[in-house]
DNA sequence: CTAGACTGTTGAAAGGTTTCAGGACGTGGG
DNA sequence: CCCACGTCCTGAAACCTTTCAACAGTCTAG
């Protein structure tokens, strides 16, 4: 301690700088313990280790990114942060990501456009290597505008009509038909899909699968009914569970379809709560089949996607995408799959 | 286009350098446009921005930090994501940290020492101006060494006994004594509790509370059980209904407390499957009143605890240590709240 | 008409890292 | 004894932004 070190002023964090002056080493020399520890002989090594874990250094990865130009960063922005089916695709991503060696950020967009563009906007500055999103709308000229501005990004669960896009989706038009396909079998004959708000492709895509499934066995049009809900939420079925009970009692449906499982729980409680029998008086079937769903009040029938598959996929795109520069965009299709439940089995 | 820009190489993201030579400015003054465009002529500033525009400019964050030393970023680095609850808290930061106009980060460290701890190495060394955590040990000595290193750090829903830190908790003491308080009103003798591992703070201080209300309440000592399980996930409760289940019948008890939601669902989902009834054969109180709980198999009594407030307190706590230069660390308890269904009441 | 104030702009320095051309030194072969 | 080579290490340049002292020009008051 007898070579004092002035350069150390007080509020400020140690740097390599300071870690050379300590090491007695040059810059570079530390440098090369951080990156390439093997060009370094044993001994310089094992004194700079020692200033740095005596100076308390950590490095500044805002200089590196600079220098480098590269993160080692992917961020996902999540449509729904308090939806289970977007935590265990997120899940998935992450594995993939450490895999990788990448980290990981995680964004909630909300559903809301300006706090998605702002957590894009925000991203890009950040330099991340890519994003991942399942944005408010697949559409939006804002994305294009990421990719163009030199950010890879992939959509998740969703899709860009363009194909300027890699995304991964889940085949909701096939979704939608095993589900009614179900119903059918089970006999019922006047059917509620209930779901909104559609300008969501997939609400209407599960919608026009279901429609298929429905002309092809033959049944009535005007007995598929559409109960259009304002969001994807529990409370939604539950609203929707009230206006159902509202029909007159010939027009009510013996099953519906919910867009998704939180739409069908909602109902489900709604429906159990005013003493009706599920599936007796009302078969329902739900969609994602969140852990939940073979937990609720009846467990409940639902259509399964392969989440953490889903974001697996979703991250191994991207990590093409970054590193291949003959990288191709491609739109990945999962299959759906209904698992059976008392909800509609009784 | 006249003029060209041969500093304009391919491959390079426009810098504000290459604004200033669109703009016909110097750089000091893209800077202004950017940070304080009072400052700048209207014309001026109208030829700066255009020159952004036609270039695709997008600002270098890396850059921005390194020069100021801070990022008007938060992390928050969860327990574990696909749990509600923690998603709720989250949220409750978020909408704070939107607020105070801070961008948040999440991460996920899913109970697991070494992402957690690769998840703080990262935070630390891109300068994030605080973190907030729910750690998996809030003891670890890797917990000091990140605000030693001076990057603040509040504890959410956890305390540290150092009191080294700034946290949030919700009374878990409090919250076992009204639960058990509750089975007891309903004149349960025998009653178990389902929680584990131990080594969590809050199962042992939510069994000390239930356990303190029960002697209060002269009952034999012997009568409160204690079911361990090894994680606070829905299957441990399954598993732990199995474990009941095998019981001879008169050491049954009537009545679980269980000390999560997750684990109260999956038991009650077990004991539901195998027939017997709730409350009238067992009565299930759970902890945290996730939203799912009040939708369950029987709508579920539940000790509430503010999430949002937990999330958006914390949040608060952060800000005042990064900004206010007389900081004191504060302990902030919560009150929770027992919201009672049909799962104690029949 | 001038001193002073104000407005708008400039250019260089600083911030912490990585990279890379090259320097110092030691070793082995001719 | 010299050359070539290998091993370690050095020092400066580059990455992109913000800040700030200084400057030029314009306006105002005396």
């Amino acid at each position: 301690m007898s070579k004092s070190s002035p350069a150390l002023r007080q509020g400020r964090r140690p740097s390599v700088k300071d870690v050379a002056e300590r090491a007695q080493v040059s810059l570079g020399t530390v440098s090369n313990v951080l990156n390439r520890p093997d060009r370094v002989s044993a001994g310089t090594r094992e004194r700079v280790e020692r200033a740095m874990a005596d100076l308390g250094f950590v490095l500044n990865e805002s200089a590196r990114q600079l220098r480098m130009g590269r993160s080692n960063t992917f961020a996902y922005v999540m449509l729904d942060a308090t939806n289970p089916f977007f935590t265990d695709v997120a899940r998935g991503i992450e594995l993939a990501a450490e895999k990788a060696d990448l980290s990981l950020f995680l964004c909630n967009s909300d559903a809301r456009d300006a706090r998605e563009g702002a957590h894009l906007a925000h991203l890009q500055q950040q330099r991340v290597d890519g994003i991942l999103i399942t944005p408010v709308d697949p559409e939006a000229p804002a994305l294009s505008r990421i990719t163009a501005q030199g950010t890879p990004l992939v959509i998740v669960d969703r899709t860009n009509a363009t194909g300027a896009f890699c995304s991964v989706t889940v085949d909701d038009r096939l979704g939608g038909r095993v589900a009614v396909e179900h119903l059918v079998d089970r006999g019922h004959t006047r059917v509620a899909y209930v779901g909104g708000p559609s300008s969501l492709g997939q609400v209407r895509e599960r919608y026009e699968g279901a429609r298929a499934a429905w002309d092809e066995a033959g049944l009535a049009e005007s007995d598929l009914l559409r109960v259009e809900t304002e969001a994807l939420s529990f409370e939604e079925g539950r609203l929707a569970g009230e206006r159902l009970a509202g029909l007159p009692r010939r027009s009510r449906p013996s099953a519906v379809f919910c867009a998704n499982d939180l739409i069908a729980l909602g109902l489900l409680q709604q429906v159990v709560s005013t003493g009706q029998r599920v599936p007796e008086d009302l078969a329902i079937v739900g969609y994602d089949d969140i852990a939940f769903a073979a937990g609720a009040a009846v467990p409940l029938t639902s259509v399964r996607q392969p989440r953490q598959a889903l974001g697996a996929a979703a991250a191994e795109l991207l990590i093409d995408e970054v590193n291949n520069p003959e990288h191709q965009h491609q739109q990945v299709e999962f299959t759906p799959e209904l698992i059976a439940r008392v909800s509609t089995l009784g």
